[in-house]
DNA sequence: CATTATAGGAAACAATCATTCCCCAATCAA
DNA sequence: TTGATTGGGGAATGATTGTTTCCTATAATG
């Protein structure tokens, strides 16, 4: 959350009220735009596959531009998945915290892997899943910031897990770590499944037996 | 099964009992073990971080010697896959056929990807997930094939559960194909985990959690 | 033995890539 | 206003890529 991968301190990230202006000409664009941009780019290639004219078009800024906002293409993709890692991380919250247990939580997280493993939006793919498969052995920093998102996710399953044995909703029989990362590999498999353009009946199916474990 | 993706017919794929020699000079290396170390080169690297200098390293073949044997660099890659998706195959159906029951058959196919899915082995990764992720908007051809890999993998489990059904090993209550769907995801989840580096004691939890699906 | 066809391998090639450079525009400090 | 500093855009650059070509070697054919 604190580091920015761009060559020097600039002021995304920051909400509008910190509009923090140095000196010279200020940036015309919205650097979270752009990032959204570049994320969607990199789900549907990944990384080696995307160009810097792949960037260029879908952020809508030319190629000087970008390298006055990034250090390199590997500082872009940096950031898209930080971003991309925080902005899921918000979605997934808002999901779950409308759920009233532990145990609906659960579901209401898997519901929300289907929502993103089918048709269009599946097949874009997730970048963590990815950027997993991509770049574990090509980039170690990268790699890093992937297998701490990945634990970061166990870690929020076993937070849910916990809730619903405190609220009763889940027996206390349920072993909280192996469940969470059973379910952890459910989620992420459905992204792979998701790529292969699934509907969305086809994955809905699959809650309702992956609840079972919680039994 | 049938197309090889080379340019013209070569008799790779057959048994030495078939070896057919056409005129000319005969090829020095054996295309199934060339096409075992472009195997491991795409599931650590991926099909776009692979330059022809990796393969000819990998394969200890000159560019010029893989381009004999092959169209081209997508060639090698839809050869790899074949072989790497019936090598797999046969892995999995020798270690499912040595359990007794469906029920035990469905243990020993999640024990077989635990046993691909931590330390180096699970660091190199599965290239059906990896093309999965990299390839899926890409490459509609290889995507195809993606889809039909995983798609016979999913018809393989709800065969295994209707054999488990069949023989009483489980519940009739249980529906094959939402549980064959969902341990699916399992198994690729698995795959994606791997990647990140988990030990075997942490993918091995995996599996008694799973099995709960199948009560 | 001569011919034909293919393999092996290195060098050459054309295309593409990430990155840099340069010019102009916009802002701030003085 | 002037000078310093940064951003926008696009052409230029140098490295790397996938692919082809060329030459020699080796085997089968007639």
């Amino acid at each position: 959350m604190i580091v920015s991968y761009n060559g020097r301190m600039t002021n995304y990230g920051s909400s509008q009220v910190n509009e923090f202006r140095g000196r010279g000409r200020p940036r015309e664009f919205n650097i979270e735009e752009a990032l959204d941009s570049a994320i969607g780019v990199f789900r549907e290639k990944g990384y080696h596959a995307t160009s810097i004219g792949d960037l260029t078009n879908a952020m809508s800024l030319a190629s000087g531009s970008i390298y006055k906002a990034f250090k390199d293409k590997r500082a872009v993709f940096a950031a898209a998945f930080e971003r991309y890692v925080s902005v899921r991380r918000e979605q997934l919250d808002q999901r779950v915290q409308a759920a009233l247990n532990g145990r609906n939580k659960l579901r209401a997280a898997l519901t929300f892997y289907v929502d993103s493993s089918y048709g269009v939006e599946g097949q874009r793919g997730c970048l963590v899943v990815g950027s997993a498969t991509e770049l574990a052995i090509f980039d170690h920093e990268i790699a890093n910031m992937v297998k701490e998102s990945i634990n970061k996710n166990e870690a929020f399953l076993v937070k849910l897990i916990q809730e619903g044995l405190a609220d009763g909703s889940i027996k206390p029989t349920v072993n909280p770590k192996a469940t969470a990362r059973l379910l952890l590999c459910v989620l992420q498999g459905m992204r792979v499944m998701g790529k292969s353009g699934r509907t969305k009946a086809e994955m809905a199916v699959v809650v309702d037996v992956a609840m079972k474990v919680l039994d």
